[in-house]
DNA sequence: CGATAATAATAAGTATGCGTACTATTAGCA
DNA sequence: TGCTAATAGTACGCATACTTATTATTATCG
C-alpha cells in the first residue's frame, strides 16, 4: 500500500528532523525551516507568495509566520503599495539561525534515506519527483514557482 | 530535497484520498480506514496494539477510536481480564463501510502514483519499503506486528 | 503482603494542515 | 466613476501527530 508507506516515510522524516535539530540545540520545525529558507531566497514576498513557494496552504503559513514573528526570526510589515499584504523579511537572528541549521538539515536529508545505497536513493528521489509533478494538480496547495500568476 | 518531496507526496496522497472517498459518498479519513481494516484482521485487540499495527501513536489512536465509536463503526468494551484495556471490535455498520470503501481506497493507491509506469511504481514502492524498514527505529511510533512483546 | 514498577487510557497543550467564512483593500470593467 | 470581482489576511473548526502529566489497574519484587 503506497499510501501507507508514504505516510510512514513522512512520519519518520519529521521525527528525524526533530531529533537532529533538537540534539544540535535548536528549536525549529520543518515548515519553519522551509519558510526561513524561502525568505532568504525571496526576501520581501507576502504570505500568499511564500505559501506558494513551499507548497503549503495560505492559512497554515499564516500561523507559521505568527510563530516565526513571535520568535523574532521574521518581520512582518504592511506593504505600502498594497495595504492588504504584508512584506516578510528575515531578521538578523533569523538569518543566523538559518545559516546555523542548514548543515543539520542537510544531514537530515541523508539520514532519511539511510537504508538506500547512493544509486538507489538517486532513483528513489527521481521517481518521487516524477510522481509528485504528475499529481501536482490533485493537491489543494500546489507549488507556485514565483508570482501567483499576474493578472493580465 | 527528499524530505520536501516526501511531504508533498503525502500531502497529495491525503488530498486524493479525501477527494475519492468524498466523491463516492463516504466520510472517512485515511487513519480511520486503516483502523477499520486492522480491526477486521485483528478483532478484539486493545488500543495500544491497534496503534502498533498501523504505526501510529497510542494517544492519536485514542482520539480516532473516539470518533469511530461515535459514528457507530466500532465498539469499545472493557477487557474483563485486564480492566485497564478496551477490547475493540467492528460493528456490522463498520464491516459494511469497510467493505464498501475498500475498492475506492484501492483505486486511490493507483491514482497516487499515476505519473509512474507500472514498472516504475513497483520500483518506487520497493525502495520506499526498504527505506522505511531501515529507518523504522527513528520513528516514535514504530510498526509492531502483533503483541507489544510479551514479558518473560 | 505491601511497596513499587509497568502499562492502558485519558487529559491538556503545541503545531500542523486544510476547509469555510468574513473583512479589508485593490483591481477591473461598464 | 461606481459597482463587482479578486486577493490578502484573519478567525474558527476539525483531524491529525506528538509531548508530558495523571489516573486506574495489574504485575513484580523484597
Amino acid at each position: 500500500m503506497p499510501g501507507h508507506l508514504i505516510r510512514r516515510m513522512q512520519q519518520i522524516a519529521v521525527s528525524i528532523f526533530a531529533d537532529r535539530i533538537s540534539n544540535a540545540g535548536y528549536d525549529l520545525t520543518p515548515v519553519q525551516f522551509a519558510c526561513l529558507n524561502a525568505l532568504e531566497a525571496h526576501p520581501g514576498v507576502d504570505q500568499a507568495t511564500l505559501a506558494g513557494l513551499i507548497a503549503y496552504d495560505r492559512v497554515t503559513i499564516g500561523g507559521v509566520v505568527d510563530r516565526l514573528e513571535a520568535k523574532g526570526l521574521v518581520t512582518r510589515t504592511v506593504n505600502k503599495n498594497d495595504r492588504r499584504s504584508r512584506v516578510l523579511k528575515l531578521t538578523a537572528a533569523g538569518a543566523v539561525l538559518l545559516s546555523d541549521t542548514r548543515q543539520v538539515v542537510r544531514q537530515t536529508q541523508t539520514d532519511i534515506l539511510q537504508g538506500l545505497s547512493g544509486k538507489e536513493a538517486a532513483t528513489f528521489v527521481e521517481l518521487l519527483q516524477k510522481a509528485v509533478s504528475a499529481a501536482e494538480g490533485e493537491s489543494r496547495a500546489p507549488f507556485r514557482p514565483r508570482e501567483p500568476e499576474a493578472r493580465k
